[in-house]
RNA sequence: GGGGGUGUAGCUCAGUCGGUAGAGCAACGGCCUUUUAAGCCGUGGGUCCUGGGUUCGAGUCCCAGCACCCUCACCA
């Protein structure tokens, strides 16, 4: 047996439980054939695995191109070379003429190579040694068949890269929806609306970014690693530092650290934070996700909104498709402005109370189903909002001015302690957006920290007071107002997904077998002890 | 954590009443210079998710477990 088969048969060893592979003949048996045609590659002269190939169209480009040419079936646009690049969808040999199909990131174009038009070691490469899912690179002319498909006829084929796993099935693709995760890499060149949904989310980021900065933000990065967390309600992950023997947090939040900036005279900031929350999974929770959070100096959460609507509207300018989008079975129309709904008449309209009269909603409550008895005042208020209001805010919608206790780290209202100048913005009944008028006074902010961490029964995750941060305000924070966009929401609705899974390239999966999850504690395990 | 669903060839899926494990694509050998989910001839490929049980006999029925999906709850 060659090194390289016996390198391959313990690669593929990598990814099947031994069991798998040594009694698995199918996938066995294609993945030999493959390394055998690769062997030949090698014998015919070519590196199986390719060079650098300079030059190379967008296949995009390419058709854009060739459809304004005009060119008849049957035709050869004569001096209109083309190189493109990209893997092998499609493979239908007819003899001594060979259509093959090349995908790029950007689009799918037929190849003809015929043997008269190219040397006799690449004819027998792309007629012998070429499988579905390798890799080629082909320079030619560009034409049109007899029944009019846009072709490049190919006068050279170069190998870029032999696949010896084979691809999904070409019509169907990649369905299952585990394997899709797990093997995302082949769910993004096997279904290429994948890629789209990836590109978009790219598109959205990038002009609210552009957005931002336009209007005179700064882009800041700060600490994962925590020694403590704070900033949202959620539990934390907990990891550790070897050499400083230290617990540290990840972030759950990037906010008292950009709050701290605004004490430091950075009056206009922003972070795309990868955050972590070790809490459920569903399809609108990942334990790992983006909350773009900006905080803007001398303003308030009417800023905010502003700020909102300007950067989904370059969003979707940005992708395109206009303000009216289907989301599901539901038609969202994103036009600003957006209604802008006080909490209380939100709750009255929708459930017939006033949050004032707790008595009426404590009886609303129990209507519901809600065990509302051991419960605060503020809670079962919020309760009932959750389930009678928030599900009929389809249309975008900023609902403002929470009950206080819900809020503390949001500005009371000055003739009203009891409302908080927060908004949340709501888009098929969840929230993608939430928002402040920032509280700078440090020592109500002390209070609320220990109010909040006495309201709660302490675990070990639990955080402490920040006495950093209350000094920093100490210092003095500019009236601000900030801002929290859940960027992965954002994007599910604006490519209409049904999941966070679906704009998150690598979502969180359990290890497949205890075979893997051993393997992965025994890596952990190695590192401790390094 | 509760309820429901799915798991069969590399992929997409059939599998009737419990009676020899199937198709298409992919792969392998051969033919074919205009294919469009190409076609023709031939071949190989299975831990029917795992483990028990019932049965003469289990992909199929029962029990337990695992992974994933949906949903509710929890968490904000």
């Amino acid at each position: 047996m060659s090194a390289i088969r016996q390198c391959f048969r313990s690669l593929a060893g990598v990814h099947a439980t031994e069991r798998t592979v040594l009694k698995n003949m199918s996938i066995q048996q294609q993945v030999e054939d493959r390394i055998t045609k690769l062997e030949r590659i090698r014998e015919l002269g070519i590196d199986p695995y390719g060079q650098r190939f300079e030059n190379v169209e967008a296949i995009a480009e390419v058709r854009r191109d060739g459809e304004a040419r005009n060119i008849e079936p049957g035709q050869h646009a004569e001096g209109v070379r083309v190189r493109v690049a990209g893997r092998l969808v499609l493979y239908r040999p007819t003899g001594k003429l060979i259509f093959m199909q090349l995908r790029d990131s950007g689009g799918v174009i037929q190849v003809g190579v015929s043997k008269s038009a190219v040397t006799e070691q690449e004819f027998t490469l792309a007629a012998k040694l070429l499988n579905l899912g390798d890799m080629i690179g082909v320079d030619g002319v560009l034409g049109r068949t007899k029944t009019g498909e846009l072709t490049v006829w190919a006068d050279a084929v170069t190998m870029l890269c032999k696949a010896v796993q084979p691809p999904p099935e070409k019509w169907h693709g990649l369905k299952d929806i585990d394997l899709r995760y797990r093997r995302r890499y082949v769910d993004l060149f096997s279904n290429p609306a994948v890629q789209e949904t990836f590109k978009q989310r790219s598109a959205i980021i990038d002009s609210i970014r552009r957005c931002l900065v336009d209007h005179r933000f700064f882009e800041v990065e700060t600490p994962v690693l925590q020694p403590i967390y704070g900033g949202a309600a959620a539990r934390p992950f907990v990891t550790h530092h070897n050499t400083l023997d230290m617990k540290l947090f990840l972030r759950i939040s990037p906010e008292l650290y950009l709050k701290r900036l605004l004490v430091g005279g950075m009056e206009r900031v922003f972070e795309f934070s990868r955050v972590f929350r070790n809490e459920g999974i569903d399809t609108s929770h990942n334990p790992e996700f983006t909350l773009l959070e900006l905080y803007q100096a001398y303003g308030d959460y009417n800023d905010m909104m502003d700020i909102t609507e300007a950067m989904v509207s370059s969003a979707i300018e940005r992708i395109g498709g206009g303000y009216k989008r289907p989301f599901g079975d539901l038609m969202i129309d994103y036009t600003p402005p957006w209604p802008r709904r006080y909490y209380a008449d939100l709750l009255e309209e929708y459930a017939g109370v006033k949050p004032g009269d707790i008595a009426s909603v404590r009886a609303k409550a129990a209507e519901l189903g809600i065990d509302q008895s051991k419960l605060a005042d503020v809670i079962v208020i919020n309760e009932v909002f959750e389930a009678l209001v928030e599900p009929k805010l389809i249309q975008p919608t900023f609902v403002l001015d929470y009950p206080a206790p819900l809020c503390p780290l949001t500005r009371r209202k000055s003739d009203d302690p009891d409302i908080a100048l927060r908004f949340e913005a709501f888009v098929a009944g969840t929230e993608v957006g939430n928002a402040y008028t920032e509280l700078n006074d440090p020592r109500i902010q002390q209070e609320n920290f220990q109010q909040q961490l006495a309201g709660e029964k302490r675990d070990e995750t639990m955080a402490v007071m920040d006495e950093d941060f209350v000094r920093a305000l100490e210092y003095g924070m500019p009236p601000a107002g900030g801002l929290g966009i859940g960027v992965d929401r954002l994007v599910m609705l604006l490519t209409d997904s049904p999941s966070i899974r679906d704009v998150i390239l690598f979502p969180l999966q359990r290890p497949l077998s205890p075979a893997e999850a051993e393997a992965q504690d025994n890596e952990l395990d190695n590192e401790e002890s390094v």
